[in-house]
DNA sequence: CAAAGTTTTAAGGGTATCCTTAATTCAGGA
DNA sequence: TCCTGAATTAAGGATACCCTTAAAACTTTG
């Protein structure tokens, strides 16, 4: 396993879950990574000779258990790391990606089950993640988005995406995850929802309301 | 600044301090890496476009100031990391070698800068070698080797090599950095020094004895 | 069901980092 | 000083992972 072949089996879990399909499309790998489609393919074949993936062409590329352990091994290092460095470190959500993403290649299985421990064994990253476990049992919670809430509900955000610009928006306002949102009302001509969040209001257009989740009662 | 060429800056410094030179041979890289003398050359080579080394035929390769820098930062980082996977999440002291190995090239300033506040500052790794501080001052102490202690002083730890038999010696039996050893004898024929720590006496051979540096009094 | 669009494969390149084998050049001891 | 062994350079190869351009195969849709 070397950063490449990790890279490409944690971006093909992802985009899995992200389409909710079974089959990811080499060109979907190669807008993801800004390889040219034919690198992908090299890629992807290589992969499958080493038995982390089945390629079928004209449909895409789905991950054996063996190459789905070895992504979810990845994700729960990132996400062990996007912790112990916001946690422990003190960074800012949104400045945490790119050292977690460097450091999850460089992490021995020994490392981050001390580091999991360490950290008090949390069920998930500061972004609201799950963190999967060591026997690996991940499962991707189904919440809500902030989109489909309805007026007047109260809204806890459980989870939000992984996005520079949203994650510094939130953190200069001092919103996190389980924090309550009362959603007051949607103004459809402008597609802005309006919420308040300890006595402030704030307007909220679409491209946010689509990447914050929760639960709304 | 990729894998290959900080192993080969960071190499030549440890290689340069080792041997008290100021250029490192390339057969001495070659031996240590354990590649080939023409692959060592072509590294080198581009060692030298990129500005980091100095090399002279028949005499060997130097640093350049920013390449003395860049393996400075390198030593720091590896350091850095081995405290903490010692002190924060109690590996044994012979085993974070490798980890640091992998981690040092995957952290970047900020990181580092910060983990090294959340260690408290330490002035040197738990193997007793100096943390260069982020001015890159970096001064390796004169320690005496316990092979140099006279009978009858008492030997006070200051640093072990990093490798791990001795390593693992000491950690079975207790032995670290600031403990004292009393010099009881010296056994010429079979080249052993007996020595006492904490009440119980132990029999050094010179392999041992020459990775061990501390003060006497 | 055929054209249009997408996906796949083929062919040929480039760079980085390693390799081996075989000259050639130099330094230091006899 | 000359010779020998060590150090250096040259030449040619391999693999990994990226690239572009272009042809071929398939799918989807009008």
């Amino acid at each position: 396993m070397n950063r490449a072949e990790e890279d490409y089996l944690k971006a093909i879990l992802e985009l899995e879950a992200y389409t909710d399909a079974d089959y990811v499309k080499v060109s979907d790998l190669s807008a993801r990574f800004g390889y040219s489609e034919q690198s992908v393919y090299e890629m992807v074949r290589k992969l499958q000779d080493l038995g982390h993936v089945i390629y079928t062409p004209y449909k895409g590329v789905e991950l054996t258990p063996d190459g789905t352990l070895e992504a979810i091994r990845l994700i729960r290092a990132h996400r062990i790391w996007e912790v112990f460095l916001t946690e422990e470190l003190g960074f800012k959500w949104q400045d945490v990606h790119e050292e977690a993403e460097q450091l999850e290649h460089a992490s021995s299985e020994e490392l981050l089950k001390r580091m999991y421990e360490h950290l008090g064994s949390p069920k998930t990253c500061q972004h609201g993640n799950p963190i999967p476990d060591f026997d690996n049992h991940y499962v991707i919670p189904d919440y809500m988005p902030l989109q489909a809430a309805t007026i007047g509900a109260r809204f806890t955000i459980t989870r939000v995406v992984d996005d520079y610009q949203l994650l510094s928006y939130l953190d200069e306002r001092g919103i996190s995850i389980g924090d309550v949102l009362t959603i007051e009302s949607y103004d459809a001509l402008n597609d802005n929802l309006t919420v308040t969040h300890q006595g402030k209001t704030y307007l909220l257009g679409s491209t946010l309301t689509a990447m914050i989740y929760g639960r709304q009662r």
